[in-house]
DNA sequence: ACAGGCATGTAAATAGTTACATGATTCG
DNA sequence: CGAATCATGTAACTATTTACATGCCTGT
C-alpha cells in the first residue's frame, strides 16, 4: 500500500477512540485538532472510502432515528497502522502566519500603521485562547490525557503569543519616542 | 485585477528592499519568511511573470559576470499595493505540527514510546532554534527593525517550545510514577 | 411551515511541493 | 577537470479549500 496522507492519520487516530461518521469526524477536527491539523469535508469523505477500501476502518449503517448515518471503526489493520505512524518521528512543522508576515515587511507602513498589525496580531491570540478556554469548559473527565495536555499547550502558546504582541507594541512606541527625543 | 496571492505580497516586500533575482528571492526567503510563509520556485517564477505582466515589479537583466540574470524592482504600484495590502487585518494563520498530531493521538502507545514523542518535538525545536540563531549572528545592523523584531520572536517561540515539551515529559514522567505507586 | 442541524458527497479551483531539465560560471 | 553554485523554468503531483447539491429529520 501506498504512504497514507496525514488527513489519514487523524481519521485513523478518531475513530480509534469510538466509531464516528464523516461529519463527526469534520465537527471534532473543527474543535481540536484543526488548530495544528486541519481537514476539510472534500478530503474527510474520499479518504473514509479509501481507508475502508484498504481495510483499515471498517463502515457499518448506523441510522440516528429515521436518519442515514455511516460509522467507521478502526480494524486491528488500522491501528497497527496508527502505531506504526507514532512510531516514527514527527516531520512537518509549518507555520503560516499572515500577521507575522506583515509584521516583517512593516517598514513600509508609517509606525503607528504598522503597529496595528500588532495589535491585530494580538486580537486574533486572544480570539483564539478564548475559544480553546471554551473547549477547555466543555471537557469531561477522561482517561485518555492527551488531548487535555495538547489542549492546555494551546492555551499557554496563545497567551505567550498575545504577550510577545504586547510586548513588541510596547518595544516599537518606546523607540519611536527615543527617536523623537534625539 | 484580481486577488494577489500572499506569495505575491512575499515578492513585493523583498524586491522592495532592494532588486533580486528569482534565485535571490528564494534564497532570501528560505533564510527569513520561510519560518512563517515558505515559497518554492514553482511559486516564485510564475509569480514574478505575473507581476511583471500587471505592472506591479519591473524586471531588467543585469547578469552576474558572463552570468544571465534578470533582477526585479518594486514599482510605484507594486508598492501602493503592498501597502494596501499590508493595512488589511491579517486573517490566516495555521499551524500543521505533526508533532502536536502525534501527540493528541498518543494514547495509543505505550507510556514510555509517548514521551519519546516530546522528545523528538523537543528536538526539532531546538535545532530550528540554532538555525534561527545562526540566522541572528549573519545579520549585520540595518534601519529596518521589523525583520529583526520577527526573528527574535522566532528566537522566544521556540525557546518556549522546547521548554513546554521538556514540562510536559517531566509530567508525563511523574503521572507515570503517581500511577506505579497507588 | 420553516429554520437549522445532520449527513454525504463532489467539482472546481487554488495552493504548494518535488523533481527534473538545462546550462553557465566559479572555485579548488 | 569536477563539484558546487548560480540561474530560470516547467510538469506532474499532492494537498486543501470552497462552494455547491441533495435530502432527511427535529424542534418551534
Amino acid at each position: 500500500m501506498e504512504q497514507l496522507s496525514a488527513t489519514a492519520y487523524v481519521i485513523l487516530g478518531l475513530v480509534r477512540n469510538e466509531p464516528r461518521s464523516g461529519y463527526e469526524i469534520k465537527a471534532v477536527v473543527d474543535n481540536s485538532t484543526r488548530f495544528f491539523w486541519a481537514a476539510s469535508y472534500g478530503q474527510i469523505y474520499p479518504e473514509l472510502k479509501r481507508l475502508a477500501e484498504a481495510g483499515l476502518i471498517a463502515g457499518s449503517d448506523v441510522p440516528t432515528g429515521g436518519r442515514k448515518r455511516t460509522v467507521y471503526e478502526i480494524t486491528a489493520d488500522g491501528e497497527e497502522e496508527l502505531r506504526a505512524w507514532l512510531r516514527q518521528a514527527p516531520q512537518t512543522f509549518e507555520m503560516r502566519d499572515e500577521g507575522l508576515l506583515k509584521l516583517f515587511f512593516a517598514d513600509a507602513l508609517p509606525r503607528d500603521e504598522a503597529v496595528e498589525i500588532l495589535r491585530s496580531m494580538k486580537a486574533q491570540r486572544l480570539a483564539i485562547n478564548e475559544r480553546l478556554r471554551a473547549i477547555e469548559q466543555m471537557k469531561g473527565e477522561i482517561e485518555d490525557p492527551f488531548p487535555m495536555i495538547v489542549l492546555r499547550g494551546g492555551l499557554e502558546f496563545s497567551e505567550w503569543f498575545a504577550d510577545w504582541c504586547e510586548r513588541m507594541e510596547a518595544q516599537l512606541l518606546d523607540s519611536a519616542l527615543e527617536k523623537r527625543s534625539e
